[in-house]
DNA sequence: CCACTATTTGGAATAATTCTTGATAAGGAT
DNA sequence: ATCCTTATCAAGAATTATTCCAAATAGTGG
């Protein structure tokens, strides 16, 4: 059978992988956490910001910030940078390359097909040493072609 | 042999392909497209502004900007998006992605290999319709791997 | 030359993000 | 438990890149 994903990139728990860096655990961590896994989307930080409200009513966006730039440094949620909008995030921890609907603004996943790698079509020099990589394609969606009204924020 | 890389997307004159959408060639927009491309880097809006102004001392930041776009609208140079910094503007009109070296900054064109495409390893489902792609590596280039001393403008 | 539109300019405005500062809080050592 | 050290947070200021705006200028077709 297929093999279920990794929760974290390490295969441990949030906690641990928080922790394994010397930083803490904090409510507003777990809140932005929990935030982006309960609605695996790919909203931005002020949109996480609305969300997470719902359960610390407290937190400030500078803080939503903080939290969404530690918790992609720590691996446990991906950044993804679309045109020159803002920064999104990503729950989904498989390698993937994102979909920017040109015409409703959804964002979806493109997975990357078992075995392959981009390698396999760009060209790579070998002494270059690869720690990122970010591919983002941009068009219309399958529900816009088929129904083009309205049209959303960029 | 290898066949020559196209000056412009339609193998047409910057000139006519300008005219073909009902503009104009003007001085500025040729003097930032000369600018792009005698040296053939990725410059970010700001170096063009310094490098143009060689040729037109008078030319105002907004100006290269309102060219930079156009040209790149009219598919005579692409712009880079790269992480979350400023665009950077590109002559190279061949399929390729980009590399960026964190230590040094420096950008690096990476070619599609022959007869090959993103869909080769990215599942796209068929319903979908791509009208851009951009892909983006990140690591170390190999004069930094070879000699890591200074460290440069992120 | 005239009318019309495209373009340029300089500065103001905007959007997203980062920075700063002081207050809080957590964890370890005693 | 208390003290000490460091991490974290919040609020607002600051920064950066880019876009917008209004007025001046310049091409183009007739």
């Amino acid at each position: 059978m297929k093999p279920r994903e990794p929760r974290t990139q390490s295969n441990l728990s949030p906690d641990a992988t928080i922790h394994g860096r010397g930083l803490r655990m904090t409510d507003q961590r777990r809140a932005v956490y929990d935030t982006l896994m309960v609605r695996r989307d790919h909203p931005t930080a002020v949109e996480v910001f609305t969300r997470v409200r719902g359960a610390l009513p407290a937190i400030s966006l500078a803080t939503v910030y903080n939290c969404l730039e530690t918790l992609s440094e720590c691996g446990l949620v991906k950044t993804v940078n679309l045109e020159r909008g803002p920064a999104r995030y990503c729950p989904n921890l498989g390698a993937h390359a994102h979909f920017h609907c040109e015409h409703c603004g959804t964002v979806l996943d493109l997975p990357l097909r078992p075995r392959r790698q981009p390698e396999d079509i760009w060209e790579i020099p070998a002494q270059l040493s690869i720690t990122h990589h970010e591919v983002a394609f941009r068009g219309v969606c399958p529900k816009c072609t088929a129904a083009p009204r309205r049209k959303a924020k960029p």
